[in-house]
DNA sequence: TATATATATGAAATCGGTTTCATTACCATA
DNA sequence: TATGGTAATGAAACCGATTTCATATATATA
C-alpha cells in the first residue's frame, strides 16, 4: 500500500541503545528499568511512533487481549443493549471485544463459539443461547466464562440473569391488582427456558389470585414484533374475552399494540398491556408501555467487569440483578 | 485451567510423518501436496483436533483475518442494522469483524480507530463518524477502507451512502403532494453533514413548490427520540400552525409522535409525519410510520463484500443505493 | 540414454515480540 | 577486605505458524 517502514522493537532497542529485552520491560512494566534507560526507550518509541505488533505479543505471551462475545441476535434491542454495556465495561481496559452472532440457531451458535475459541480469546461472554450447559462447561476449562441473560445451573455463580418467573409473576399480578381477570399471555419461543419460566410465572400469579388459567388465552410467540401482532389476531379469532395482555417481551407488546390498533381496540381503555424488557423504544410507544425493566446495559457492564476480575484472579463482584416494574400508561383499572 | 495439551503444527507433522511445511501447505492450500500425504495430514489434524494458532499465523503471514468496524453508536437501530449486514456479509469468509464504538465523540472515535489499527486489521469499515477525511485518507494507505453512511468526497468510490438531499426532498414533496403547506422540520444534529443536507432538501422542496420556508418551523434535534419530543413541544409553544412534520430520522419521528399524543393531537388526522430510515420499529409505530427507507442491512452487507473484494484485488461492485419512500399511515391529505 | 523441466518436499529463515537465565555492577554486612 | 545478596541488563531460547530456497524425484524431450 505505502511506504510502511515498519518499526519493530529492535529499532527501538537500537535507537535507545539498549537490548530488546529492556524495551519489552518498559513496555509491559514487567520489571524495573533504570530511569535514564527507560526515558531513552520512551523517547525512541515516541520519535519512531512505534506500535508493538500485537500478533507477536500474543504469540509470545499467550494472551490475545481479546474478549469473545457470543450473542444471539445482533439488531435486537435487548441484546444490543447488553453489548453496549459490555463495550462500556471493557472501555479503558486493554481488552477489545470481538462479537460473534449465534442467530438463535444451534449450529450457527456452535460455529460462532468455535470461531471465538479459535481466535484464542482470553475471556468469553455468552449472551443467551442454546448451547448445552455441558458444552459450555467444557469451554470454561479453557477460558474464563461469564453467561448473561441465561441461567445455567452448573455455572451458577458465573451467570448474570434475573428471575424470569418472578418478573412474569409480578407483571401478571400488576394486571390482577388493576382488576383484570381475563389476562391473555403471549409467550416467547417455548424452546427457550426464559419463555417457559415466564409462562410459569404468569400461570402461578393467576392461580395465586384464584383465577383459573384458560389455555385459550395463551398463545405462543417467538419474541419478535410480528408474532405479537399475530398472537392478538389469533386471540381475537378465538373469541375468548380478555381485558389485558401480558407479553413475554416488549417487542411482542409492540406487535400486539399495533394489532389492537388495527382492530380499533384502545390501549389501555379496552385492553391493557404489560411487557418485559423496557427497551429504549418502550417509553416512546403510544401510549408508553408498562413493562418490567431488565437492566440490560448494566448487566453487560457487569459481565465485562466480571470477566476482567476473572482475568486478574480477583473475586467476582455481586452479579445479582432484579427486574423492576415500570408503570407507564398501558394499564388501566378494569371494572 | 486444564490439561490443555496444546497441539501444534509440529505434532501434526510428526504424526503424519511429513514436514511442518507440508502441513502448512495442506492447511492453506498454497501448494499442491500429494494425495497420500495430504490424507495423512488431514487424518492427523482430525485425530488430534488440531487448531492452528491464529497469532502465529498472523505473525507469519501478516494477515489478521480481521476486519475493523468503526461505528458511532452501538445500540442505535440504524447503525446496528448496518452491523447486522456486515456480520452477514462477512459470514462464510475467514474474516471476523471487530467493532469499536466512536460514540459520536471525536476523541473517542480517534482512539477507537487507533485501537483497530493497532490490532492490525486487514480491512476497515467506517460507519458515519466525524474523523476528518484527511485522516482517513492517510489510513487508507495502510489498510483497505470502506465508508458507510457518510460521503467523503476524497474517498469517492469507497463510500456507500445515499443522497440525503434527495431523500429529504422527496419526503417533503410527499407531504406537499398531500396538500400540506405548513410543514415543520426537525433536523438532526447540524454538526453532521447528513443533517445539513436533509435540511437543504426540505428547504428546496418547499421553494420548488412555491412555499416560503418559515424558520420558525424548523427546530434542531439530535437524531434521538427525546429530541423529537422536545422539538414538538417547542413548535407548539412557538404557536406557528403546522399540519405536518418532516423528521430527519425515525427516532425523532417517534419522539414527535409521542409528544403529539400527549397534547391530544391525532396522527395523521391533525398532524402528518414523515421520517427517514425505516428502522424495524417504524412499521410498528401506531399508526405505522411513513418514511424513507434506508437499506441499512444491505448497505452493511455491501460494505463487507466490498472489503472482501479489496482484499482479493477484485474490482469493487456497484455501491449505489437509494432511498425508497415507504408510504404507510402517518400522512393524510390536508384540505 | 542423456539432458532439461516440472513437481513435491523438507530444512531453515523469518515474523516480532516475551521470558528465562546468566552476567555484571553495586551495596551492605561480617 | 572478603563475601553474600540484590538490582539491572543483555543474550538467547521460545511462541507456532508461513515462506523461501534448495534438493530429490519424476516426467518429457532430444
Amino acid at each position: 500500500m505505502a511506504e510502511e517502514t515498519k518499526v519493530t522493537i529492535d529499532d527501538i532497542a537500537e535507537r535507545a541503545k539498549v537490548s530488546k529485552s529492556t524495551v519489552s520491560r518498559v513496555l509491559s512494566g514487567s520489571a524495573v528499568v533504570a530511569q535514564p534507560k527507560r526515558a531513552a526507550v520512551l523517547k525512541a518509541i515516541d520519535e519512531l511512533d512505534y506500535r508493538p505488533n500485537i500478533f507477536a505479543q500474543s504469540l509470545a505471551s499467550g494472551r490475545s487481549l481479546t474478549i469473545g462475545v457470543l450473542t444471539q441476535n445482533i439488531g435486537s434491542p435487548f441484546y444490543d443493549a447488553i453489548l453496549v454495556g459490555i463495550h462500556e465495561g471493557l472501555g479503558g481496559s486493554d481488552y477489545s471485544p470481538i462479537v460473534a452472532d449465534g442467530r438463535w440457531h444451534l449450529a450457527t451458535e456452535q460455529t460462532a463459539l468455535q470461531t471465538l475459541l479459535d481466535r484464542r480469546v482470553d475471556g468469553l461472554i455468552v449472551i443467551g443461547g442454546s448451547v448445552q450447559g455441558s458444552k459450555l462447561l467444557r469451554t470454561v476449562e479453557q477460558v474464563p466464562l461469564i453467561v448473561v441473560a441465561r441461567n445455567i445451573p452448573e455455572l451458577g455463580s458465573h451467570c448474570i440473569c434475573l428471575d424470569n418467573f418472578e418478573a412474569a409473576y409480578r407483571a401478571t399480578k400488576h394486571l390482577i391488582e388493576h382488576g383484570h381477570r381475563e389476562i391473555a399471555h403471549i409467550t416467547g419461543a417455548l424452546s427457550q427456558g426464559d419463555a417457559v419460566r415466564r409462562r410459569e410465572g404468569y400461570l402461578q400469579a393467576l392461580s395465586d389470585a384464584g383465577i383459573k388459567p384458560d389455555p385459550e388465552l395463551v398463545v405462543e410467540g417467538n419474541f419478535r414484533r410480528q408474532s405479537g401482532a399475530l398472537a392478538v389476531e389469533m386471540l381475537l379469532t378465538r373469541g375468548r374475552m380478555f381485558s389485558a395482555i401480558f407479553a413475554a417481551n416488549d417487542q411482542m407488546a409492540f406487535g400486539a399494540r399495533l394489532a389492537l390498533f388495527r382492530r380499533g381496540l384502545r390501549v389501555p381503555e379496552d385492553v391493557s398491556i404489560v411487557g418485559i424488557d423496557d427497551e429504549p423504544a418502550s417509553a416512546y410507544m403510544t401510549p408508553p408501555l408498562t413493562t418490567m425493566r431488565q437492566p440490560a446495559i448494566e448487566m453487560g457492564e457487569a459481565a465485562a467487569h466480571a470477566i476482567l476480575c476473572l482475568l486478574n484472579d480477583e473475586p467476582l463482584p455481586n452479579l445479582q440483578f432484579s427486574m423492576e416494574l415500570i408503570a407507564r400508561e398501558t394499564v388501566a383499572r378494569h371494572i
